[in-house]
DNA sequence: CTAGTTGCAAAGAGTTTGCATGGCG
DNA sequence: CGCCATGCAAACTCTTTGCAACTAG
């Protein structure tokens, strides 16, 4: 286990619960918290604190790239992410939307939700009043 | 446009739908068409037909590296499946729950949403009435 | 001293791109 | 002949790993 020298894993930890509403890249991490913390030690770390229950990671698409996305929090059911097929920008529904979904899972289709870990790709507002496409 | 030397992308095409079930990985496709496509042929072609809407990409996380998979199809909302955690019956979640997901999704988070391919887990009126705990 | 953690740089995996080639109209 | 898809290989992005140095107990 790793118990000892934590200082860095608890600033990634303290950072995502700082931006609890966002999915950020392990780069945003590593640039946020830079020169304290270097770039194999926040996927290190991030590995660790996954495996812990403490970090939710995510396959997101980029610009240029497919990459992960990372959370703090323990998955759950309900926690389903939605991505910005133009931008990237990546971040939980939020629980009006799920609940309205497991509203109607549950009235229409009869089934109660346990989990859902997925990605959905969608639009943002943002991208689509901005033109763009 | 992309209207000449078609073959390729036919063949291409054809290949995801002989397996319309499942997303397969550019690699996949690239060595299953061997050699008469080559593996730039293959993503150059991939990303045209996503563009036209004849094929969906969706990120997975692999065994060492996260990376894109494709499958024949245009993505829809209706995709998304649904499982119970105790029978294992596996269903498409009804039009009518994906379309109020898709409202609250527009109206709460402002997203519109194109494509989500995930599996969803749950418990079916059946199980949860029977209790086959 | 021992064991776990870090930083650096190199290695890996997957995807994209530049450029010359070759087929189709 | 002109246009554009193809092949190859190099470039790129992101992630993982090897290794020596360092830190806490």
């Amino acid at each position: 286990m790793r118990a000892y020298k934590t200082e860095q894993r608890a600033s990634i930890l303290r950072y995502l619960e700082s931006r609890h509403d966002a999915c950020v890249t392990a780069a945003e991490i590593a640039s946020a918290l830079f020169p304290s913390v270097s770039k194999s030690a926040v996927y290190r770390n991030l590995a660790d604190l996954e495996s812990e229950g403490k970090v939710i990671r995510v396959v997101a698409a980029g610009d240029r790239a497919v990459s992960y996305r990372f959370q703090a929090g323990h998955a759950c059911a309900g926690k389903i992410h939605i991505s910005c097929v133009r931008c990237g920008k990546t971040e939980h529904v939020s629980p009006n939307a799920a609940a309205s979904f497991e509203r109607a899972l549950r009235e229409t289709d009869g089934f109660s939700l346990n989990k859902a870990e997925c990605l959905l790709y969608g639009v943002c507002r943002e991208c689509r009043s901005g033109g763009a496409g």
